[in-house]
DNA sequence: CTGAAACATGAATCATTTGTCATATTGAGC
DNA sequence: GCTCAATATGACAAATGATTCATGTTTCAG
């Protein structure tokens, strides 16, 4: 067992007002730097100068430049899911939900590019990270959808395989509509989509 | 105007067979070193070892470890839509076609992840590729789209938007069911999708 | 055959950055 | 107001890996 008194962990959690501050310093900076130029173009130099503070500082908080990342992606995970469950959470039916779920996350996306880029670069940076988030995401949607067919909202199917199916049409759009072009009618791209995932594409 | 017979451009056409054959096998070695470790982590030392050549051969054909990389993003997008076209040609109608081109890509990208890799790592190595890359496919995708609404194939509604949200649609699953999953009953989550797409979740 | 262009080599250069460390400073609790 | 753990500093050692270059080898048109 690290003996934690006497050879104190790099990136332990800070024991004081100050120390907080100061993380949360470096992370706020972490997610404007490396969602601005991305992860690679990305130095401890360029963070810790956004964030006001010397260079051996960050390695009180970060064991590396690997670990601010992750924490971001878990941040960038849990934010979008409170935000999405808040956005959903009194919709009288699923597909409502959805409907509401997806133009919310259009709207964090609008708000939030940076951390939609940190995601979506946490593919190549840290493989597990993204896995696990679109994974976690992936399963709460499907028992949505599980529940919302028991219920009669749904026609039957296969819930994992629509729940993906819907997560990236979900990310796609947001890339397109919210980041590439940023004054789309984000609400008719919502409606388009529900038109098509409610009534199908037959004529 | 530089003048090519002095100064001879790096990454210039070969002129020989043999130099044809050296810049081949610099792809597919960047193909595979990239595709598999990741552009950061992939040194030009792992690839021009892989291709069996020195070092310095290695500038004779690219001018950089990012001209390759944009490379290999030009020639998946190239093969994907000459793969999706040849697998659509003769579908009857364009819902068929659509089935016909997830089918085809998930098949695709469980065979040759490597490139599939690539071009997600576009998103933040060589965005103007990565942006280029999609929005060509979804020029064309709502082509087929309008055309097919003309021909009252599908009901009528906004051709891009559909665009994207089948693009972003088979891109996650080709992540989920072809890389992840690597034995997924691709024929049946290809069922699952069109069933929902064609009929819409509306009970 | 032959000479010039094309191609190939790999050691050396060079720029960049990470992560460390010896040395301050701060502030909470006593 | 002292003391010690926590926090902060910034110069620097060490590594890394992309790119260059001086020199050799191969190819092929004439």
């Amino acid at each position: 067992m690290p003996d934690a008194s006497t050879s104190r962990q790099p990136s332990a959690r800070p024991r004081t007002r100050r120390g907080q501050d100061t993380r949360d310093a470096i992370l706020r900076a972490a997610e404007v730097v490396i969602g601005e130029t991305g992860f690679a173009a990305a130095s401890i130099a360029d963070i810790t100068r956004k964030a006001g503070i010397a260079q051996g500082t960050f390695y009180i908080y970060f064991q590396s430049k690997d670990e601010v990342f992750r924490e971001l992606v878990l941040e960038m995970s849990r934010l979008t899911r409170a935000f999405l469950t808040e956005a959903t959470a009194d919709a009288p039916d699923r597909l409502t939900a959805e409907r509401r779920g997806l133009r919310a996350f259009l709207a964090f996306v609008a708000e939030r590019p940076a951390l939609y880029n940190i995601v979506m670069e946490a593919r190549s940076v840290a493989p597990d990270a993204y896995r696990a988030h679109y994974t976690t995401f992936a399963k709460g949607y499907a028992q949505n959808l599980v529940a919302a067919e028991r219920e009669g909202e749904v026609r039957p199917g296969d819930a994992e395989v629509r729940a993906w199916a819907l997560m990236g049409l979900a990310v796609i759009l947001g890339e397109r509509f919210a980041i590439w072009e940023t004054d789309a009618d984000l609400d008719h791209v919502v409606d388009q989509v529900f038109d098509m995932l409610e009534r199908g594409l037959k004529p």
